[in-house]
DNA sequence: AGCCAGGCTCTCG
DNA sequence: CGAGAGCATGGC
């Protein structure tokens, strides 16, 4: 069983510290796009308390920082206030970096009007806009993370998928600690994980393949076989070909990094069991669609299919939720 | 108890 | 190359 072993010192935040508000696209619903931190469990990475503020750890050439983001205003006026903590003076250009990332996380790069104006033509999604008005799909600013969290959730359920992960958090993120002692880590970069042995992630729970597969993908990416960082200028096949050449990486691990690392508006994770779900209880009263038939049935939200994989998904997990609350 | 979880690899015909 | 078994374990 996990045993948590050689952890890395928790650098103190306390020093500096700079705090700003920042206008948000509208509308933007801030508590459902990060209600996913905490719907499957803890992940460590992105914690989320119980006044909805959310809070992670960043590694810059700078320093270390700890970063606390609270939505306000509502939908019509939505904003953020954002606190900074550092080992050194949040400057500048550290605070841009940091907007740029509650940006990006907040799905503040989707234009959600000719979206919502495409939702009305179709029954189930114009239920969904107007019932979840506000929620864009939440971002991952960091490729590494992306693809990681994937592997980890393959085929198991989220909650225990964010339990494994979590230690693997724990055990070798970067760490900073706040004056009151709350320790927060950043997620492990390729470099915390690419001397790792095996068997530490197996103490965590982690199966075989994707023991493989992430300390794989860390070293890959050590040696530059895979540009973390590069990816983003690429086309969707190079993409693609050059993740799925690493073992324990495969279409539904690139659709969802298309999706949620890089924001492409028409990625569709047509594999992924939650969009098959969905759209087969949405569009063929509950009978089951293969990935092929979604992934065709996709080709109808033409280039909002980010989206609508995202509001067919909080829709169906609301309903979901409901119905079980019902029974009791 | 047994079957299903935000898949992927490996083996076999 | 397509079909099917195996993975690893928590939750219902």
């Amino acid at each position: 069983m996990h045993r948590p072993k050689n952890k890395a010192a928790a650098v103190p935040v306390a020093r500096h510290r700079a705090a700003f508000r920042m206008l948000l696209a509208g509308p933007t619903d801030f508590d459902r796009c990060v209600h996913r931190y905490r719907a499957f469990g803890t992940d460590e990475a992105n914690r989320l308390d119980e006044a909805g503020v959310l809070q992670f750890a960043r590694v810059f050439p700078e320093g270390r920082f700890l970063v606390r983001v609270a939505g306000t205003g509502g939908l019509a006026a939505p904003a953020a206030r954002v606190t900074i903590l550092g080992t050194s003076e949040p400057g500048p250009a550290i605070r841009r970096r940091v907007r740029d990332e509650v940006r990006w996380r907040l799905g503040g790069a989707f234009d959600l009007r000719p979206f919502y104006r495409r939702a009305r033509r179709d029954p189930v999604l114009a239920q969904l806009v107007r019932r979840f008005r506000g929620y864009r799909p939440p971002l991952v600013t960091d490729p590494f993370e992306s693809l990681v969290t994937s592997i980890s959730a393959q085929q198991i359920n989220l909650a225990f998928a964010a339990t494994t992960r979590s230690r693997l958090v724990r055990a070798y993120g970067p760490a900073v600690q706040t004056p009151q002692g709350e320790r927060f880590h950043a997620f492990p970069r390729p470099e915390d994980l690419a001397r790792v042995r095996e068997p530490r992630l197996r103490a965590m729970q982690f199966s075989g393949t994707k023991t493989r597969a992430i300390l794989g993908l860390a070293r890959a990416a050590g040696r530059g076989e895979v540009p973390l960082d590069d990816l983003s200028g690429w086309d969707d096949a190079r993409i693609q070909e050059c993740l799925t050449a690493q073992f324990g990486i495969g279409r539904w691990t690139v659709d969802w990094f298309l999706s949620r690392a890089l924001g492409r508006p028409d990625a569709w994770p047509a594999g992924d069991l939650g969009v098959r779900k969905a759209v087969s209880w949405y569009y063929f009263k509950r009978n089951d669609q293969s990935e092929d038939r979604v992934r065709e049935f996709g080709e109808r939200f033409g280039e909002h299919r980010n989206l609508a994989a995202h509001y067919l998904l909080v829709g169906w997990a609301t309903e979901r939720r409901e119905a079980r609350a019902a029974m009791k």
